[in-house]
DNA sequence: TTGAAAGCGCTAACAA
DNA sequence: TTGTTAGCGCTTTCAA
């Protein structure tokens, strides 16, 4: 910048009014000084800007995933960037895979870059660690599962009642016997959706057999594993909820194998890739992942706006898509 | 870093040292001083550090990418990530959904929060204006497409002989008319495949059709309509060559609503998830986005130890995976 | 409308 | 081993 008012002949003060658009000069020195700026290639630092400004914005946020590769977390984040870019906002965005510990260390790591917001899909049971964040004002706002021990914004799928409806879909074309196959119970989100299947049979009057619940079923080559088993106890399920895309995947790969694949009724949680291409397409309760990275990314702008505004969980809801494994009828009955 | 200091009875200088965990401080200041920062849970303020430090190192990169969310983007931003993560690095990711004008914006984003290093999968053609981020000391690394007009390193795919092999796979297996379906002409990478193609079929003495050749199609909707034209021909081939993975995915759409996935041949490029599921199963030339990811961060970091080593271009084997679909003989011949 | 001086949080260079 | 002073690139404050 000092470049920049020697070349245009200024003074300091007077190139930064030029670079932050401020009014009040004259359009003579607006036009020297970027002549001198495009001709020095000038690119203002925003970290130095940043240090001395009296808002202390810097326009970057922070976003926690489970993994950036994975296609639910992908998903989030590309609605969260489609916002940040309106805002004219960069993200640093990270894997945290399951490991509490790395989440702290993010935050961190992202708290020393001064990012304005943190957007976390938390792998951590306990947050009270955030309070200083929050009470350097910056915005927190958690996804896909709730935060414990701080008050913060959060924005998640309707678990249970998605789970009830895939259940109650199964226990509609008459099946029975029906296997739940889900992720750790330690999840928050997993147990939900456990729930939701336990409820959705007791409404229905129909018994859950101890013997077909799979828990703590993490990813895909453990869903094969669990349902080769399913498959060949004596007396297997007609049906199977997969409360977990990894596990649905493996799931179908299971059927497959075993030549079930007609025979046994899939309804899945999340929607992935090809899903609709399968022989039979899958059944799936779907989240709209974009949709909730657009949502906390709007509510981080919210409550950037306003510190003080009352904070809420934010609800998306899931919809049931029948593509064909999903209405697959017992065999007998 | 101040509160610290006055808390420890001890100067600034020595709440920087111990912060930085340079010696020559002795274990009870040190201890006094790790006491204070614990009690008023003092987070370092790296953009301050940074705007004073002789070496002016940010520890943070950029990732300019196609689409976050893309299977293959976030791929390559994974491999990013585990190498950074090593290095205590933060990564900015973000999309450039094919707008040149977009990659510039945000290497003058990054740019203006001052990362070390860009690494780019190019939108655009012409990359003469990061001249100046290079001369202040980014290092800059291609990734998927070459740069052009600038010299930088550069890791790229096979993309040549893995259409080549892909061509030829199909020839091996008895196909004489082998159509062509790939992305925009103007994609260096598209080119390259086309190319491929054309050279397989020349090698082994098979004429190219120009009626199976098509070209400019993006997107999974494009490529149903394609292979549905392609069918609908008097004289349809017996075997498809999907130049890029979405391209794939709408042909395997095409060829089962016409009923002829198990008549007509498929080979993609580009591997992608349920492949391996689909019936028949899909083979594919796969290339490994998540070790182009890591060889490009790992340049990156030579890159910024030795800034005067020579630019390379570096090429990663693409391999490819039979399933079903490639292994389809023609009908009659 | 323009500019001079001070200082954001931190570290380099030097001094004690 | 510890501290002092200056200054990174920028914006605030205030004066001209």
């Amino acid at each position: 910048m000092r470049d920049v008012a020697a070349l245009a002949g200024v003074s300091l003060k007077t190139v930064s009014r030029v670079v932050n658009r401020e009014d009040g000069v004259s359009d003579d020195l607006v036009a020297k000084v970027e002549r001198a700026a495009a001709q020095l290639d000038y690119r203002p630092n925003l970290t130095a800007s940043n240090l001395r400004r009296s808002d202390r914005k810097t326009a970057t946020w922070g976003l926690l995933l489970e993994d950036v590769a994975n296609p639910y977390s992908s998903a989030v984040h590309r609605g969260v960037e489609e916002v940040a870019r309106e805002l004219g906002v960069a993200v640093f965005a990270a894997s945290m895979d399951e490991d509490p510990e790395r989440e702290r260390e993010l935050v961190s790591t992202f708290s020393s870059r001064r990012v304005d917001a943190l957007i976390i899909a938390p792998t951590a049971t306990e947050h009270a660690y955030l309070a200083n964040e929050v009470r350097n004002g910056i915005a927190v706002v958690f996804v896909d599962r709730p935060p414990f021990g701080i008050d913060a914004d959060c924005v998640v799928t309707d678990n249970r009642e998605g789970a009830v409806a895939a259940t109650r879909h199964l226990i509609d074309h008459g099946h029975r016997r029906i296997a739940f196959v889900g992720d750790f119970a330690s999840i928050v989100t997993a147990n939900e959706r456990y729930q939701g299947y336990v409820d959705a049979m007791a409404i229905a009057g129909v018994q859950v057999h101890p013997e077909l619940v799979m828990r703590d079923v993490h990813d895909a080559a453990q869903a094969v594993a669990s349902v080769r088993a399913l498959l060949a106890q004596s007396n297997p399920p007609s049906a199977i909820f997969t409360a977990q895309n990894l596990i649905t995947m493996g799931a179908v790969e299971a059927l497959r194998d075993a030549g079930a694949q007609h025979q046994v009724a899939l309804v899945g949680f999340d929607d992935f890739a090809m899903a609709n291409l399968l022989d039979p397409a899958v059944t799936v309760v779907a989240q709209d992942p974009r949709a909730i990275g657009r949502l906390a990314a709007t509510l981080v702008n919210e409550r950037l706006a306003s510190a003080s505004a009352p904070v809420g969980v934010h609800v998306v809801t899931s919809v049931l898509i029948p593509r064909g494994s999903g209405e697959i009828t017992p065999a007998s009955n």
